[in-house]
DNA sequence: GTTAGCCATGAGAAATGTTCATGTAATTGA
DNA sequence: TCAATTACATGAACATTTCTCATGGCTAAC
């Protein structure tokens, strides 16, 4: 007689996803679920409360006033939700630890310092350290037990070292705001042909333009090191040559029009990023939380990041 | 590779109820599950987490650290889910109505009224009406538009009226402190032979004592009737005869040992209440969050009382 | 006027939850 | 101390829910 009102954590989820991914189809790749299953779910959800939650109508989808009601709930109920897991899995498994992190990537450092704060504020007794440096082999220095976690573009299968997919992100290609090139949509290799190309100092085999565009059609155009990122993007603007950044790290510079960017190929050059720790530390509850923490904070800062396939 | 953490709102939901139960098997009848489910239910949690949630030695069960930490996340998060599903049925039907409300029975106004104030306090918009006085026939006056919901412990079946069950009640026989049947367990019909029997001012066939347990047994005590309950309460302490009032009524008088109760026949007498409705108002918002309320707060703050079959 | 991208839908498959029928341990009462 | 009672656990069968697969319709963009 009286409503049954069967509402579960797993329909705020949903709801969240929904917003942030701001469609059901991004938020199904999120929670690694079809997009027909996040359909079929909302729907199931509207029906039990008896009113509709998401203006179908709008792209980017809107919430009703009922959908705006019950994502207030979801941000207030789900952190609690989560703060309560993590002190049962610090009663489980003890609330210390010691975390030294190795990043192959030179841009990571923008994300990862904020997550590694948000991380600070809720494991207080994890020792948090960061290697500094260029690492030609991280993965060894986990096995050599120098680096308890690393994170890479590379997860290449190793014995004792398991990886968690963190996302994929897609590399722009950089050019100078006024540039001819800026004309096209995306840019061919033999556009690279006849620039400079400008990188960090790392070898060509590591760089994703180089070997899984530029060599493959056997373009070689000539290179330029830079350490800074900053260094890079003033090079590019002052028409030293091209780069090839994240979306993410240079967001800012094209809000502000300091330069200009385009994908690299019709869909885009996209690389990933995933974190490796010793197979005995993965279910270690500060160190799976640290990956928690992390890729929830990607997805909640960084643009033009995807999910990836994969456990998590 | 991270901990799933697979927890739902069933999963507070059920650890609530374990802990104000008291037990698995009390717990099970509240949530309307069999005992197994329930079992099976916090095993699965319990796996899921890694963790013991409960003390299965002790009696009444008692609470791990994590499973305390798990509670006061029910206690924090599920009124936040109730608040919200009750703004999402004001946003679908309105904040606004009339309730004038019968009741059959004399000591429900011990529990209603605080129930009444807890639901005022989240229906502003709904005017509360307490019908006053002895109602021969109360169903009567929903049919007539004359009340809108009617307490009762009788559901006989009638057009156009749906009724909700809220809760079983033991009915106890009272007795002053020192009486010489305080010495048995529980009282037979025989016992009641010798007394005057102490009444509120209704017909013998609306006295559960009488109707189910005295009459049957050609038992025919003399009555005298008070319209109080401290006046009955008074009338047994003073050796005027004895009575029998539900247990919650009397739950304060007994703690201070004013007079001494005993219950009727081996499983005691148990007497239900229900809560009728006209069919066409048992949807509406407010009429079924009272219902919901009102059962809440009488669990809540009731000692002795036991859900029922049937919906809700 | 195609071509994509996005959401909806129905049917079947998979996963999850519930009950039933017992078993076992602890407690109560002669 | 030995039934009798009460409470929780467990495995297998059953029921329900949830997910995926395979489509179809709709809209916006070349």
């Amino acid at each position: 007689m009286a409503n049954p009102a069967h509402i579960e954590l797993r329909h705020l989820r949903l709801l969240q996803a929904v917003t942030e991914a701001g469609g059901l189809t991004a938020a199904a790749e999120r929670l690694h679920l079809t997009q027909s299953a996040v359909s079929h779910q909302l729907k199931a959800l509207e029906d039990a409360l008896g009113l509709p939650l998401v203006e179908r109508a709008a792209r980017p989808l809107g919430l009703t006033a009922a959908g705006r009601r019950l994502l207030a709930l979801a941000h207030s109920a789900l952190p609690q939700v989560d703060a309560a897991l993590r002190d049962l899995a610090k009663l489980k498994d003890g609330d210390a630890g010691e975390l030294r992190i190795a990043v192959e990537c030179h841009t990571c450092y923008d994300w990862l310092m904020p997550a590694m704060d948000a991380y600070r504020d809720v494991w207080p007794g994890v020792e948090l350290d960061l290697l500094g440096g260029f690492q030609a082999d991280p993965i060894g220095l986990l096995l050599d037990q120098q680096a308890d976690l690393v994170i890479t573009s590379d997860p290449a299968p190793r014995a004792g070292i398991v990886y968690a997919p963190l996302f994929g992100f897609e590399m722009l290609a950089l050019l100078p705001p006024d540039h001819a090139l800026t004309a096209k949509k995306w840019l061919q290799p033999a556009d690279f042909a006849a620039h400079t190309l400008i990188t960090y100092p790392v070898p060509e085999d590591r760089l994703d333009l180089v070997r899984r565009v530029l060599a493959p059609a056997g373009v070689k155009p000539p290179r330029r090191e830079a350490q800074l990122t900053v260094a890079i993007l003033q090079l590019v603007a002052s028409r030293r040559g091209l780069a090839a950044l994240p979306a993410w790290a240079v967001a800012p510079y094209l809000e502000r029009g300091y330069v200009a960017a385009r994908p690299i190929g019709k869909h885009g050059l996209w690389a990933e990023l995933h974190v490796a720790v010793r197979a005995g530390d993965a279910a270690r509850a500060f160190v799976a939380d640290f990956i928690d923490t992390v890729k929830r904070d990607s997805f909640a800062r960084l643009p033009g990041i995807r999910p990836l396939a994969g456990s998590g």
